[in-house]
DNA sequence: CGAACCCTTGATACGCTTCAACAAGAGTGG
DNA sequence: CCACTCTTGTTGAAGCGTATCAAGGGTTCG
């Protein structure tokens, strides 16, 4: 096994210099909002990332829009609650929304971010019972709210609109499916450089994390500590490169095959 | 934690004819199949369980019906492959399946299965991918196959079907949110616990598994070892009586406190 | 400047897996 | 009917992977 191999490299501490050299956070992810946060409206942009790809119908947008609420949330705040019934779709138009559960001590426990624009709980609204969980703003963002009451007549006037929802909720079970895979095959270093890959679009192999380390870990289902230790392992072994918030692969390769193994 | 003080009255090791006598397997599986397997037709019940409580129309339903195709499997038969293109919804008319991956020596690696009359896949169909896992019966099954060519007129035509498979693929969303929640949130003895929970339906809390203990241990996300520990460790501590594939919770309330702590 | 945060690192503990051995049916064929 | 094998579940010992706890350094901001 691979892992081995790294760890074995790893075992004679190097000299705390050269470590520090190569994992300075000279990169700073303040430039992860240079956009200031969109006005209180939803563009063309946002429908067809929220609708699919053959855009609406501009009468149904139309439609969509007079129905549609907007609404602005500071960091932290709760965009909805666990036991809250569910009256209306909850997209997130701009900004990061976290999907998790709020502990005893007011401590928000992290499961899952939604970056926007994306929908944030499509599925809770159609059965009765409320969200399945807390969902808690990660920064300014902006949120839109569709009333199921006033959805339902216009998904009869126009059904594409229902295949349109159906289509991002089969999206989502996909999603979710590929979750509790990596949940229950793959061990941590396996669903981090599966993340890393996943986020490395172009081929230069550049990631630039747009959350914190501890969110990243928390979407992971692993502590911060272990992230840290997890990246330190793959600088060691020379697959990655590690300058604060922005991540090189620097063996695409050699990371898939770790990934298969 | 309560888990300490379970193993703690773990610790010396009991005599083992006293654990042999609680832990004996007089209760066989055998009776799991006792209706033989349905006939190539689909019931109404079926129909109602697919989709949703208030009946649909005679109309819609002879036109699904004309449109699926029923089809039996044998046991360990795969019923798709995850590379495989989806051109058509899957359902479990009867029997069982498991969705989970194909190793690479022939073994089947089982997440979750499946018990008919449910729908199996719901959420490919609409992606043009491939079906995102693999699915074989875990005993003699019955499927249905509806094409989605010969689906997509019928949905113009009745838009509340849509509506119907709408509501279908957002439970799974609630189901599989559920399932990574735990995953990431409960440790092996919690998940265990959540899962004898939820299937005392009756107060009297008697829980006859349907399934090998290895298939339960694989939808739990544990080895089947870990599984008999378990079920020793909440033996010995008086909360569940084991016998075979019975099992008796004896303090639902004691479970309830352990799965919350 | 101090306070609050974030990340990193080390030491240690614990949960679960892995490997190996064995007991108890269930099915098979002589 | 008994030996034989195959499968399933159980138990023990050892080891790996990750969490936890504690400490320290680097930034940012009031």
């Amino acid at each position: 096994m691979e892992t081995t191999a790294i760890n074995a490299s790893l075992k004679p501490p190097e000299p705390k210099l050269a470590s520090r050299a190569l994992l300075r956070s000279d990169v700073s992810l303040s430039s992860r909002r240079t956009v200031p946060i969109a006005e209180l409206r939803v563009s063309a942009e946002h429908w067809l990332a929220l609708m699919g790809c053959p855009a609406l119908s501009p009468n149904e947008l139309q439609a969509l829009e007079a129905l549609g609420r907007c609404r602005r949330v500071a960091p932290t705040e709760l965009v909805f609650r666990k036991t809250q019934a569910t009256e209306q779709l909850v997209a997130v138009l701009d900004g990061v929304v976290g999907l998790g559960s709020m502990g005893a001590n007011q401590q928000f426990h992290l499961e899952r971010s939604v970056h926007g624009p994306a929908w944030l709980d499509l599925s809770s609204a159609w059965m009765g019972t409320g969200h399945g969980q807390d969902a808690q703003a990660m920064g300014p963002a902006v949120l839109l709210e569709i009333p199921l009451s006033g959805l339902r007549p216009l998904l009869q006037r126009w059904p594409d609109i229902t295949e349109r929802l159906l289509m991002a909720l089969a999206q989502t079970v996909q999603k979710l499916t590929g979750t509790t895979h990596d949940l229950m095959a793959k061990d941590a270093q396996k669903r981090l450089i599966t993340w890393l890959l996943s986020r490395a679009a172009a081929p230069d192999g550049d990631v630039a994390l747009r959350e914190r380390k501890r969110e990243l870990a928390a979407q992971l289902a692993i502590t911060p500590e272990t992230l840290s230790r997890l990246l330190r392992q793959l600088m060691s072994a020379g697959l990655i490169e590690v300058r604060g918030y922005s991540i090189k692969l620097l063996n695409a390769a050699a990371l898939r095959a770790l990934v298969q193994a």
